[in-house]
RNA sequence: GGCGCUAUCGUCUAACGGUUAGGACAGAGCCCUCUCAAGGCUUAAAUACGGGUUCGAUUCCCGUUAGCGCUACCA
């Protein structure tokens, strides 16, 4: 039975590595029919907090991909003392009494990483028990097998084979002086316990991984395969961190910016990973089919973004596409809160007379705001009259055409073919270009140069108000 | 410092030892066109460096360099 989980801590947002950590779960037990789980690692009380653990809620909820089992590490303490104490009574861990040091010591390293503390390590049982039942404080640290030291391997499903000397490997804690079992021994418990087959996570945690076979073999549990994923890092090298790198690490501001989950699914999935077939715009069926191991890159992955802008362009291309693709109905409906967000009394029919209009003009749903302001707002923000100025033009031609366009307007079928007809007509009358005679009236209708087309624009604006901006226009040239 | 991992266009990536090193995004140019988009076409752009192995290395091995990770009673 294959069963994967997806382990977050709720100590910050969901981040976008972590993200795709889920996606890449999601997308081999989909692929493999298993069971995927969702834990909370929530041991660290000191840093975790319920707003974390919302904003995570609200993240993977927002990806809609879900998942079939939820546990909390909180509410499994009693396992992990049990399997933490099973280790003990095996005499593969020790208690050290050693008060917990400060880090200062971080210079005096020259010659290779701590190992233990040998009086903790060879400290006689009696004496430990004796010190631990008179209250003493300790913590209890794995006994990395020493003499003789060996190689610790494993297969990594995406790194191939993995060694680390034991001589390389520290004492590491299992269970903390205040009780609380380490992120280790929680997390190898719960494995066991959940008996989880499969171990996809970030490539952080390869070092960590050499530890965690230790306590697997200490538990006498068969040890389930590792996948380590390749890093998310930021465009200067450095890894991606909410102090450094702002919003863009973030699901939700993604969510907030107008991006359509799969969207953001389709991006995040290729970071690190390659259907190796050029395809790249993928349904979740697509991604689910083609998703495996092999096509897992080992090198970290750069998020292409900046300080002006926190989105990688080819996030913001295939969300773009996306929207193109959609049906005006569905993307009418995504597209009415975004505008309401901007202030826009929008009603559902006029957003969706709009919205064909901007399908192919907006890269975000939040651009909405931006490209379709004119349709919603009472009066036009203050432009300069000299846009309403046509090219090879003046004032005056500028004036001419929007008294006959006025006209026209009148007294034409408000619908974009007899507008379309009526307007050219106009234009041929005046002897100027097709050209002079629309962009006085794109600008005094829709308050810039650059718009959706002009017909279909004027079409939905309706008469009225396209003769009172006219109208304003003409007061401000005269 | 120690240990581990990694290295192809600016970015994401393809190329089971033999290719004019391919695709996509972003960039540039042209076309289309009532503006803006969208679309079409074209273009520029990479195997980190040095040694091997081989008839032949992007590909295999070693070294250098660089980056990242771990080195906590964080996860």
């Amino acid at each position: 039975m294959l069963r994967v989980r997806f382990a977050p801590s709720p100590t910050g947002y969901l981040h976008i590595g972590s993200a795709r950590t889920f996606l890449f779960n999601w997308l081999y037990v989909r692929h493999n029919h298993g069971t995927l789980i969702l834990r909370l690692d929530d041991t660290d009380v000191e840093r975790n907090t319920q707003q974390s653990v919302d904003s995570i809620f609200d993240g993977l909820n927002w990806l809609g991909l879900g998942w079939d089992e939820y546990y909390q590490q909180s509410q499994r303490l009693e396992i992990h003392r049990q399997m933490t104490q099973a280790i003990f009574a095996k005499g593969l861990a020790y208690r050290d009494f050693t008060a917990a040091s400060s880090g200062d010591e971080e210079n005096n390293r020259e010659g290779g990483a701590w190992l233990f503390n040998p009086s903790a390590r060879d400290m006689p049982r009696t004496e430990s028990d004796r010190r631990a039942a008179a209250g003493e404080p300790f913590v209890i640290r794995f006994r990395v097998p020493r003499e003789p030291v060996q190689d610790i391997r494993f297969d990594d499903a995406v790194y191939g084979p993995q060694s680390k000397s034991t001589a390389d490997m520290e004492d590491f804690a299992l269970m903390r002086s205040n009780g609380m079992p380490t992120y280790h021994m929680a997390s190898c418990a719960d494995d066991v316990d959940l008996k989880i087959s499969h171990i996809i996570r970030g490539q952080d945690h390869t070092s960590n991984t050499f530890k965690h076979v230790l306590i697997f073999e200490a538990l006498g549990a068969e040890r389930p395969t590792f996948a380590h994923l390749p890093l998310l890092i930021a465009p200067d090298g450095s890894k991606l961190s909410k102090r450094k790198h702002g919003p863009a690490v973030s699901v939700t501001t993604y969510r907030d910016a107008g991006f359509l989950p799969h969207a953001y699914l389709n991006f995040i999935c290729l970071l690190g990973w390659s259907p190796k077939d050029d395809r790249e715009q993928m349904t979740r069926q697509e991604l689910t089919d083609a998703f495996s191991f092999d096509g897992i890159n080992r090198a970290n992955a750069t998020v292409n973004f900046t300080e002006e802008d926190p989105f990688d362009p080819k996030a913001v291309w295939l969300n773009a596409e996306l929207i193109r693709q959609m049906p005006l109905d569905e993307l009418s409906t995504e597209l009415l809160p975004f505008a309401r967000a901007a202030g826009f009394a929008a009603e559902p029919d006029k957003m969706r007379q709009v919205t064909p209009l901007i399908q192919e003009r907006i890269r975000l749903l939040r651009d909405v705001a931006t490209v379709a302001d004119f349709f919603f707002i009472e009066r036009l923000p203050p432009f300069d009259k000299s846009e309403l100025i046509p090219q090879k033009g003046d004032a005056a031609m500028a004036l001419a055409a929007l008294l006959r366009a006025s006209e026209i307007l009148s007294t034409t079928e408000f619908n974009h073919q007899a507008l379309d007809t009526a307007l050219r007509a106009g234009a041929q009358d005046m002897k100027i270009k097709p050209g002079q005679m629309f962009q006085p009236i794109r600008v005094a209708v829709c308050g810039r140069k650059n718009a959706p087309p002009l017909f279909e624009t004027l079409e939905v604006l309706g008469r009225g108000t396209c003769l009172n901006r006219i109208g304003e226009a003409i007061r401000m040239l005269s």
